[in-house]
DNA sequence: CTAATTTCTTTACAATTGTTAAGGAATTAA
DNA sequence: TTAATTCCTTAACAATTGTAAAGAAATTAG
């Protein structure tokens, strides 16, 4: 049940028999369906979810239209992390892009956890730093790329997100619309 | 020497007196010029540097161009952080604005109060997880907003940068060129 | 299986940006 | 102060992207 889990966290920590039971008590399992809204816009991130199975991703609506900001795989932790950081109304979407199952972590217990087992700031710090790292990566792509190499890149690095994801999705993690990723997937195919 | 330092790192950590001592046996003041690069690309970052006084930006260089990450204001934390976390070569170089005040934190300091004071991990968690909200609501900017809106969201946000810092640095920090701000900035002005 | 919906591509046109180059303004250095 | 450098704007043109609309293909729901 939480074996990926223990492996991922151990990775990081060393955390001990008797604490994974503490960490693991106050855990649950969830499964959700294909596109299904774990944060809605407005409303406070409660939780972190493990996701042990499936594709999440983290969304803005601009007006009606969907934006992507973040994918998540198996094996990462997926949340509104602004929204559950400052306990405020999230501005993002999370939803499963696929029948998924999630580890969810509450934030009660989080905090109780802090408090019983001060390892658990090391555990989430390292959590929050490579969010950051990631976000920087993506950050620096939109600086310094083309929308065409940023596909190729995409490429590169997620090609099992193409078979996985609709291309709308990912043009809008891309930003770009869908029609410009067309053209892009066109000129490139040819060359 | 260091008061806005300790009223920075109370705000989020109640240490005590002799915790603050212990912390700042372990600091340095160091005063550098305008254009002085604390982190040049290709060198690990050994040090994090809390802004006393002055402006840092932390950029790309894009052969030869030079791009815009982030620009660090007076009592945040700044470094070229992935490469201080994981203690690999720097992909950013990180530089002095204007004349600039810092605190240093080296790397190995920080290393030893994580095990001599545990609080450590609570302040950088923190430190971590506020660089990473910065760095969301920068790619949300790029990822929802035209260029135009981005430098009116930046002329709300940092008017006060605006005077400080060349155009040319604003533009790349907005993802265009400088010829593109400045259409942008003549459109505006007119309007 | 059929109908409905979602997804993807293509086209034409408008709008914006990038590029290159040039000149003036402002700042810095000698 | 003068000379050199940096900074900013403008112009013209090419390239790319966005928008809107339409239709084909694939997927989903009943």
């Amino acid at each position: 049940m939480f074996e990926q889990f223990r492996k991922e966290i151990c990775r990081h920590v060393d955390f001990k028999d008797k604490e994974l039971e503490l960490i693991e008590n106050g855990l649950c399992l969830r499964k959700v369906p294909k596109k299904y809204k774990l944060v809605e816009e407005g409303k406070i991130c409660r939780e972190i979810y493990f996701v042990n199975k499936g594709l999440m991703r983290l969304l803005y609506d601009k007006e009606g239209d969907e934006i992507t900001a973040f994918i998540f795989k198996e094996n990462l932790f997926a949340s509104s992390y602004s929204s559950f950081l400052e306990q405020s109304p999230s501005i993002q979407i999370l939803e499963s892009l696929e029948e998924t199952e999630l580890i969810v972590l509450p934030y009660d217990y989080l905090m109780f956890l802090y408090e019983n087992l001060p390892k658990m700031h090391i555990l989430i710090r390292i959590v929050a730093e490579q969010r950051f790292i990631n976000s920087q990566k993506v950050l620096a792509s939109h600086l310094l790329k083309t929308p065409e190499e940023r596909y190729w890149e995409f490429q590169l690095l997620h090609k099992d997100l193409l078979k996985r994801v609709p291309l709308h999705i990912i043009a809008s993690y891309l930003g770009i619309t869908p029609v410009s990723l067309s053209r892009i997937r066109n000129r490139t195919h040819k060359n």
